[in-house]
RNA sequence: GCCGCCAUAGCUCAGCUGGUAGAGCACCUGAUUUGUAAUCAGGGGGUCGGGGGUUCGAGUCCCUCUGGCGGCACCA
């Protein structure tokens, strides 16, 4: 008996009933049959040594590909569990899935796993890998599968099977070595041996069983995995590049900012760190006056009677913080501006007139944050929020959301920074309102951003309790993802702080307010902007744009003369009159990653020019010191003004 | 908050099995006046994160607290 093998080219084949996907391979090349790792049959991924009986379309899966790097890696995790349960027997398995870039186990055992511990459970997975043990996949019931589980004492995977797997439903067993297996849906390689080496251990973890944290903890097992020893290389040589550029670091090193103890999660910012923030506020300022915002700005701490009112103390009260007063009185720090926003609206009658109404705060929140969640600039307890919130009627939700979305977008752009794709974050599980609201108010949202010209990726159940969003994620320099500004809508607050406004009827109508943020917060902004640009600044967010620097003390009296010019040009000029020879200067200048280094010697304070050179760069542009005064200052305008 | 790891000079780090602290950079002083990625010499600087314990003796071992890091959970 044969059957027809249709290939991805059209090639149709005939083969015996019952090859496998190895079989073909292998009469295909050498090679190829090496670097499979899987096969499509039908569309569905199976394993290199099922038998394949009837007519089917076919496909190879090489270990060079995402697909196949997917299994190579959920062999890997398989293989770090049968090693963990080896070395340390009694551990229970309990889920090992694939990640970005690797693979996670999450063990249930009672003595902690250490760091130390990885070097003697690799060992044992090449060892594993080296004896070349076939994975055999088996079929089981759930009944049986259940009971074997039980007997062996792996209770999680009993639990698995027993609520994931259908009654009467098959399952199938991977196993490999004398009596390791597990629950999996595969497919997977035929022997460990073809894992190969590209493998390691990354890092140990605490992780909630099933995600939740009312669960018991587990021990999780990080590893990555790549399809050789190259593509590990190179996949640690990117780590330790992204390591360098940790704005954590970076922001010690430049003299940015720094944290201590007794303020977690709240930031010390130097002059040079200021100077970022305040170029940044000034430019996205200019961009709101331009597209029609008013500024506001409202109290940092006010009664908790506001806070009851506005909901938050309900929900939020183990996040706020709260002072009491010697009279007796208890406030708190502000968590959001929104509240605030909407008594500037209701001061005064609202008509229909003044809408839509786009009222923006670069506004200083409190949040007290899980100590756990601290990071950097990235998550701290306070911050400041680029603000705004627009307040309009129903039908105006559409053309605002779309104005909103370009205005980001440009904004993102002018730092560098490109849209990746805007998320829609659609109802969650939990959540205020109908489901005729939730599809009215998606619908919206969608076609807003279709308006502007984006078709976003739904992120199902990731909505604010109240309403939907929008949610940007932007790609730095190294390809990473942040969630970067938003656009959410809501109903619930303008009518819980009763807002109105008079309507073309002379009747009272509530209006529906936008949160939106663009940089989101301006600490954990700038965190992203050092990370992308490595803390080599543009020019026109450089803390230092310029240094003067002398070759000899004869020059200095030009220097000081010099960079007063350019400052008069509105440039941020130091001056470098050390006793250093030019080399030492250049150097250190490039390292603290200075745009321009104005070097001014005998020659120079004669002429009265200036020797630039830019930050990688090695050549010199000896220029009047009036034409440096025009061109630098154009070079550091904001992009904005250019 | 939970789990694991870590904490030595301003920074980066060394200090083996317990025997009273060291390097490089930075800083200060002096010499040098220099032409595009590190000039030379000298000097100051640490109650080894805090507290407790074991020991004749603790940076080193144990307990505990604080903080940092990596995840998990959380993120209006």
């Amino acid at each position: 008996m044969s059957i027809d093998i249709k290939f991805p080219d059209g090639a149709v084949r005939q083969f015996d009933k019952g090859v496998t996907g190895l079989a073909i391979a292998e009469g295909i090349s050498k090679g190829l049959a090496k670097k499979a790792v899987a096969v499509k049959v039908n569309g569905a991924e199976w394993d290199l040594t099922r038998p394949i009986e009837e007519d089917a379309a076919f496909e190879i899966i090489t270990r060079d590909t995402p697909a196949g790097l997917d299994i190579l890696r959920h062999d890997a995790a398989h293989v770090l569990a049968q090693a963990v349960q080896e070395l340390f027997p009694g551990t229970q398995v309990t889920f090992g899935p694939v990640t970005e870039d690797g693979f996670y186990y999450d063990f249930a055992r009672d003595e902690p796993f250490s760091t130390g511990d990885f070097e003697k459970i690799e060992k044992r997975m090449r060892e594993i890998v080296d004896a070349d043990l076939p994975i055999i996949r088996q079929v089981w019931n759930k009944e049986d599968a259940i009971a074997h589980f039980k007997s062996i004492g792996e209770i999680y995977k009993a639990e698995t099977i027993d609520e994931v797997i259908k009654p009467g439903e098959p399952i199938t067993i991977y196993s490999h070595g004398d009596k390791w297996g597990d629950l999996c849906r595969g497919p997977h390689l035929p022997s460990t041996g073809r894992l190969g080496k590209g493998f390691k251990l990354m890092k140990l973890a605490g992780a909630y069983w099933r995600g939740d944290q009312k669960n018991q903890q587990l021990q999780r097992i990080y590893g990555t995995a790549w399809s050789d020893e190259k593509q590990l290389a190179e996949y640690l040589q990117r780590v330790e590049e992204a390591e360098k550029r940790d704005h954590r670091k970076l922001g010690r090193a430049m003299d940015l900012f720094h944290m201590q103890e007794e303020g977690r999660g709240m930031v010390f910012w130097h002059e040079k760190g200021l100077t970022l923030w305040r170029t940044i506020e000034a430019y996205v300022r200019r961009r709101l006056d331009a597209a029609g915002y008013v500024e506001v700005r409202t109290p940092q701490v006010l009664d908790r009677v506001f806070w009851e009112k506005s909901g938050h103390w309900d929900k939020y009260r183990p996040n706020m913080f709260v002072c009491e007063t010697v009279e007796g009185e208890e406030l708190s720090l502000k968590p959001m501006n929104c509240p605030g926003h909407v008594q500037i609206f209701k001061f005064g009658q609202k008509s229909y007139r003044d809408l839509p109404l786009r009222m923006a705060e670069f506004g200083a929140c409190h949040r007290y944050e899980p100590s756990g969640s601290l990071h950097g600039l990235m998550r701290v307890r306070a911050f400041t929020q680029d603000d705004a919130h627009i307040f309009c009627r129903e039908d105006q939700i559409e053309s605002e959301t779309t104005a909103f979305i370009k205005l980001a977008k440009s904004i993102h752009s002018d730092f560098g920074l490109t849209t990746d794709h805007i998320a829609l974050a659609t109802r969650p599980e939990v959540r205020a309102g109908s489901d005729e609201f939730w599809d009215k108010a998606e619908a919206q949202m969608l076609a807003a951003a279709r308006a502007a010209g984006v078709e976003p990726v739904i992120a199902e159940g990731d909505g604010a309790f109240y309403a939907p969003k929008l949610d940007f994620v932007i790609k730095d320099a190294i390809g990473r993802m942040w969630t970067c500004g938003t656009i959410q809508l809501d109903y619930v607050l303008p009518d819980r702080l009763d807002a109105e406004y008079v309507g073309e009827d002379g009747q009272k109508h509530r209006p529906v307010m936008l949160h939106r943020a663009i940089l989101g917060s301006l600490e954990r902004f700038i965190g992203i902007l050092i990370e992308n640009c490595a803390g080599a600044f543009p020019m026109w967010l450089a803390p230092v744009q310029v240094v003067v620097a002398t070759i000899t003390s004869d020059a200095e009296a030009y220097a000081h003369e010099a960079a007063a010019e350019l400052r008069k040009a509105g440039l941020r000029v130091h001056v470098d009159a050390a006793n250093e020879k030019i080399n030492y200067k250049v150097r250190e200048h490039s390292l603290a990653k200075i745009p321009v280094i104005a070097v001014v010697g005998r020659n120079e304070a004669a002429d009265r020019k200036l020797a630039l050179r830019r930050l990688g760069g090695d050549a010199q542009q000896v220029v009047t010191l009036e034409e440096a005064k025009a061109l630098l200052a154009s070079e550091a305008l904001a992009p904005d003004q250019r």
